[in-house]
DNA sequence: TTTGAACTCACTGAAAACAGTGAGAAAACT
DNA sequence: AGTTTTCTCACTGTTTTCAGTGAGTTCAAA
């Protein structure tokens, strides 16, 4: 009847990897195609030119790159690939994130396998998906325009963390104080509270715990 | 030849079960008897008669309990139930906390499915099962002397938070301030700083910040 | 070349967190 | 019944963080 639908898998967690696979071998018109255990091993699979997948099924806590630096690089690169995250954060943040970065659907963990299955026939059709519990998170924080629209504002967006902020950033986060951080970047405590302050205010965050929840997320850490 | 060893798997994520099912029904020894999504689903389980399986595999990381908290039911109810804990943690105050709860085998979701199959027959016959990077975690902690004992000292093992510094620290998570926890808890802003200042010296961590970084790894959030 | 972003520093005042100590009451455990 | 743990509150300082405002420098892009 119709083709197969190649899919790539990356995860850092074998386990779920070899669950995945399970899942996807149930349905006769998917087939994997390689699978991945970090960011890096997913870039240098996709830049080799024999090999290449319908759908990328894409954890976005990994180790060496993450998924949003994978994101990222197929942005830079102008690679259109379809790209479902699959993530067990359900920080609308992060959901924010991962679709401006152009990824066409997106899966909580904590989902049953069958909504992969849909996922993936959907991306690979060029339509989006998402999972429920995903839509309902994008429709609290954003009243609907987003999910509809399927675009975000500006104003929604995260700014992005300059390089300065980002050593501070995780400075407090090995738990030292705005003078230890000082010292050991031989600037001024002024300074470094300038930054936190910055930071706060990005990210939209409260105090420290904010930023430290961020941080473990964004795997900063 | 031999009896089938039978298995409950929890964990909050669906697909990672399916996984494990899938991994599992591989092996003719052993065979699943139910799952469970959350550390209540678990106790709620093995609490009914008719309901026993030989081993459990469980995630330290679920909703509602944790599988520390499961651990603590068994252990407080003598319970003699044979554990294999499931994580992504390899922080080893993890790993001793949840050995000292009397958990029998110990595996990271980095590895691939073969270790769950091993360390099933292991535990079941009543041995240890460790998988490789969790050993080498301990070894370079400890100095060996946990895994050659099979004990941990008490100077290692960090006590389990309280049910109020558990419901405070929760607080503290959505970064609530010593009086808006305090409000909301009906409680002096002197009795919730008494409680902040108990978890950062049973945590050993300096400030918030280490609280939430233990929070997140602990899924506490 | 100007505009803007990033980086740096400074000051003030208020709020919050952290440290140390002590202590009474209730609950749980032996 | 006695002991221990947990829960609760209090007071005093000190340190740190947060908020607001302002401003000079450098460097890259428009």
């Amino acid at each position: 009847m119709k083709e197969k639908i190649y899919v790539h898998v990356a995860d850092d967690h074998k386990i779920l990897i070899e669950g995945i696979i399970a899942v996807i071998n149930t349905d006769k018109d998917i087939e994997i195609k390689g699978y991945s255990l970090t960011g890096k091993e997913v870039i240098d699979w996709f830049s080799k030119k024999e090999n290449n997948a319908d759908v990328l099924i894409l954890d976005i806590s990994m180790p060496i790159l993450d998924g949003f630096q994978v994101l990222k690089y197929f942005k830079k690169n102008k690679i259109d690939q379809k790209v479902i995250v699959l993530s067990s954060y359900d920080d609308s943040r992060i959901v924010q994130e991962v679709l401006s970065l152009g990824c066409k659907g997106y899966i909580s963990k904590n989902e049953a396998g069958e909504h992969i299955l849909r996922a993936i026939k959907s991306v690979s059709k060029g339509e989006q998906y998402f999972s429920n519990d995903i839509q309902s998170i994008l429709l609290k924080s954003l009243s609907g325009e987003i999910v509809a629209k399927g675009k975000i504002p500006d104003k929604f967006r995260i700014d992005s963390l300059t390089e300065r902020e980002l050593d501070v950033l995780k400075l407090i986060m090995k738990e030292y104080s705005s003078l230890q951080i000082a010292e050991r970047m031989f600037l001024s405590v002024y300074t470094i509270e300038t930054y936190r302050k910055s930071l706060l205010k990005k990210l939209n965050v409260k105090n420290s715990v904010g930023l430290a929840m961020y941080a473990y997320k964004n795997k900063i850490v």
